[in-house]
DNA sequence: GTTTAGCACTCTTACTTCCCGAGTGCTAAA
DNA sequence: TTTAGCACTCGGGAAGTAAGAGTGCTAAAC
């Protein structure tokens, strides 16, 4: 499929404009745009070719054209310029960013909600593992004589913790030899590692009247459970009632509806590299919810075992532009700070 | 204000079923529901009357009625009998809530999404310290020569962690120091008895030529100042659509967006007293976004230092029985499990 | 051959008008 | 005090109308 120059700059304009304002273009205004120096009518004769190659498409007739997603592939692929963030935009990410990592567990779902702050659509944020956790090491933390907190470290760098309270009365070195055990014998392995076996022998090894170890290996294996889940985070709905596709209640509800499910969230596409953003327009998507959307998504890593997503849904009309950059900028950001350490680029 | 019996029994159930169905509800609906004697005049008559007294309205001449807020006010207070939750819903509660307490700090926002499931409501949730937070107990948990875990046990029972990566190589007896001079210096005071002083004082006890003080005091106090803030969870904002009152999307947006905001979450209404709900009906409410809808509310406390909210937000045509019941029980089910231990009334 | 101007045509959107029916308030009788 | 009957009111939906924007086509101009 060729182009001709004229016929890429006024797909273009087509695009940009109807981005902006969710009106079909017509032929006057892509005639009057920025420094065209032929008349409506001949816009007329292009856009009929353009219309015949399948990029543009009349709501009805006599009215402007708007792109068809064909056209916003095209675009998205040839004409879109890849926008550089403002210095004072990196500035911010790299701000809130950064003022964000201090606990790991939250990173991800504080990225999604500065994404769709930044872009002003619905995010979402997905973790992923990609293989499976173990505990690196535990941790006991004595609270009172019938309060301790139970922390075990894990593989993917998160922490977490339980509170125990008990009926009767600990002593400080039975906590001690609890916290041997555990991590002599149930650290680097996996969920299916843990064998009723196992446990007897451990309770037998540090002679465990008090049933520490079962509760202790109970709260194990909820852990490794859990985390082999994939935790989710959905923020800016709202933003999608902004838009004049989404007046309809009907299909705002349908869609905030969908994304607010985690196990369809883990089906959409995925980028193939981290760092780069994929984009996903309308009917590419296979959710039937997602007919009418585009999904903008970008990867991160962390380390080896683990890796996160973060996503824009937003109508097919959603400005790539701009949030292809931002979210490249931000999924970039939280690598570098995931597994780096304290700066981003451009930090001094 | 004194009622009659028949003038109560009209009350509610015109708004038993305005709350069902959203039409305004006529003489003859109310002279058929069950059990009245008398005709449709006479219901007519009375409707007069409890319209006199400013119970009742009509959105327009020769339509039914609809309950003003003073006559939600009226239905709370003397009508509603309080709902008693079945033997399957208390379990489904019970059993949600003892799954989602694993980690402390999780529960609030999964009591949300509780919450919301089970009223078909958009549910926030809220925690406030009521008292400065300090450190209870560091540990530290080594990863590779370039990297640790700082785990930070705090007084509310929540743990904290970073990871921290360095450019240079530490050695254990490093950490291990510094894991002593952290918690024999920094435990148990509040974020503004860390001075300067308190910092240099330390770092020379261990001959801190790395830093690692600093890094580790400058990670406290993020925490604590962290803390002192208030977390909030927002969830199922998507059911707001279903609602008729809402079908209008400029209307939800408002709403969506007020419910958004954190600092407005905190200055809605709260019980006096945990375990109970409270509400608040339409233009009892001081925000203006929320002067067409209504907020029940409910407490739980976890020891004396943390308290948490748990709301729910609808049309002021809110089933006020089945969501304050709800909300009242999930409420004292945390309060419960978080200062409690592991078992819920019921439980066996 | 390409571009332009002019014109008739189409289709949506917004606005007005009109009718229907549900539900009321009043009055008079039971 | 309750009931039946009736005229009246008003919102909502259907139908009809006018305006406007944009098109496709044709014929003339470059």
């Amino acid at each position: 499929m060729e182009l001709s120059d004229r016929k890429k700059r006024i797909l273009r304009t087509v695009v940009d404009r109807y981005i902006q304002t969710a009106e079909p273009v017509g032929s006057k205004a892509v005639a009057e745009s920025c420094g065209f120096q032929v008349s409506s009518a001949t816009i007329r004769n292009e856009m009929v070719a353009l219309e015949q190659m399948g990029l543009l498409e009349q709501p009805h007739t006599s009215a402007g054209r708007i792109p068809t997603p064909l056209g916003y592939r095209v675009y998205v692929n040839e004409l879109m310029e890849q926008q550089r963030l403002s210095l004072e935009e990196t500035e911010m990410i790299n701000r809130a960013l950064r003022s964000k990592v201090q606990q790991l567990d939250r990173i991800i779902s504080e990225a999604g909600k500065l994404t769709s702050q930044l872009t002003n659509y619905p995010a979402y944020a997905l973790t992923a593992k990609v293989k499976e956790c173990t505990v690196e090491r535990f941790a006991i933390v004595t609270i009172d004589a019938h309060t301790f907190i139970l922390v075990a470290m894990l593989s993917d760098d998160s922490v977490k913790n339980k509170l125990v309270r008990l009926h009767y009365e600990i002593r400080a070195d039975q906590l001690t030899r609890l916290g041997s055990v555990l991590n002599a014998r149930f650290t680097g392995i996996g969920e299916r590692d843990i064998t009723p076996e196992l446990i007897v022998s451990a309770e037998r090894s540090i002679d465990d009247s008090l049933g520490l170890v079962a509760i202790a290996v109970g709260f194990t294996i909820e852990i490794l459970t859990a985390s082999r889940a994939h935790d989710s985070f959905l923020t800016g709905t709202s933003h999608l009632l902004d838009l004049p596709e989404f007046k309809d209640t009907d299909k705002a509800q349908k869609i905030i509806r969908y994304l607010s499910d985690d196990a369809e969230l883990l089906k959409l596409p995925a980028p193939d590299a981290a760092g780069s953003a994929r984009i996903t327009i309308g009917p590419e998507n296979l959710a039937e919810e997602l007919k009418d959307s585009s999904v903008v998504v970008a990867r991160y890593n962390v380390g080896d075992d683990m890796q996160g997503i973060i996503g824009v849904v937003g109508p097919t009309r959603m400005d790539y532009t701009q949030v292809s950059s931002k979210l490249a900028y931000i999924a970039q950001g939280l690598g570098w700070l995931l597994s780096g350490g304290f700066t981003l680029p451009g930090d001094e």
